[in-house]
DNA sequence: CAGCCAGGTTAGCGACGGCTAACGCGTGCG
DNA sequence: CGCACGCGTTAGCCGTCGCTAACCTGGCTG
């Protein structure tokens, strides 16, 4: 039952669970049919049926298990000294380490089976409140609306990732990760911090 | 032909067009079927046909509209002073007023046709290539790759808009573009600045 | 006031997609 | 040796979806 860390049944299923997640990823969940994930890996349409219940169920299980190693990655992350840049440093791996995933994870929350949908937001809410806590430390006075808004946009500073791929890996890593720490060390907390000089008229 | 600016046949197209933006954000372009569109508009299915040749080609002329606008907001603003904080006030703006077509944009390119999504790509590269410039103008030093990279890490940060909604509008413009202007400042682009010599622990 | 046509309706076709059924086959164990 | 079972195959059902056809209607116009 428990989807974490089955000790080490390392293939069939997860290998389905790699190219489904690359081609939803590509296409979208209702652009990929069974037939596309089945041939993927080399084996042909309902032959997937043998290891899971539906198209439905490999979604759930896909985003279930990225929310899970996320939400444990982080929790271990913010033990360490200088948690911010610790839970920067993990998600930009995650990203660049499983584009695919972070991919779906963005883009089909929404096809997801109403019950799967709602265990993934739980995991996904204790995830950002993570963020949260560990943001309002470093950057004192800031509001928790705030705190919540610049997670979220950090996340989309990090995740922009699979679309871009113009650095090696490494070089990726160091510019996401400096990039989402100058942006939330000078996530605008304190009122009367106006920067709207700009005229914006149409 | 041209599709820009056609004087002002103000309604039932752009309404259209509105509301499929709108349900191809939630549930995906294969998820939505043009009895939806058609209903969420009052009319009911293949009345759509009176005013597009296909649901392929509501699409295209979505994302090509998208992109044609914000290419050109685009390089009307490099021109003023500060054309970094122009930029970024500016792409900031439309995604907040513009959620669900940011969203079909960033999720959807993919379902477009091929001619069509040639079309997209062409004009958003353009638009790439405007921030390219700027940032390097406002980074001296910075890596071509480097900018294009950042430039992509930017718009992850304010398209992330649409998933959070936890200020209101003012307030979430000025966040994102404090945070996205750190972002850009800070971007590691000296040869030399990396942050892997050693570990930043403290 | 006739009639056109913009813009709507419902019926229905053909393709496709998810899933089930029924069957085949090799490997491990009694 | 045989049989069960894990894992694969192909055939095919059935619902849905994009789109066309055929028809209706009301307001402008000659």
């Amino acid at each position: 039952m428990s989807a974490i860390a089955e000790a080490k049944p390392p293939s069939r299923r997860e290998q389905i669970l790699a190219a489904a997640a690359e081609l939803f990823a590509r296409h979208g969940f209702h652009g990929v049919g069974i037939d596309d994930i089945g041939s993927a890996v080399g084996i042909s349409g309902p032959a997937l049926y043998r290891h899971f219940r539906s198209k439905d169920a490999m979604l759930g299980e896909m985003l279930t298990a990225i929310s899970e190693v996320l939400l444990a990655g982080g929790q271990n992350r913010v033990a360490r000294a200088d948690p911010l840049a610790e839970l920067v440093r993990f998600h930009v791996d995650f990203a660049l380490d499983n584009p695919a995933l972070i991919t779906v994870q963005e883009r089909n929350l929404g096809n997801l089976t109403d019950p799967d949908r709602r265990k993934v937001r739980a995991l996904q809410r204790r995830y950002v409140e993570l963020w949260v806590e560990v943001i309002r430390a470093a950057v004192p006075g800031l509001s928790e609306p705030s705190a919540r808004a610049a997670a979220h946009a950090v996340f989309g500073l990090i995740n922009s990732t699979p679309h871009s791929r113009h650095l090696d890996r490494d070089q990726m890593a160091d510019l996401l990760t400096r990039m989402a720490l100058a942006a939330l060390t000078d996530v605008p907390g304190s009122p009367g911090t106006a920067l709207s000089e700009s005229v914006p008229d149409e």
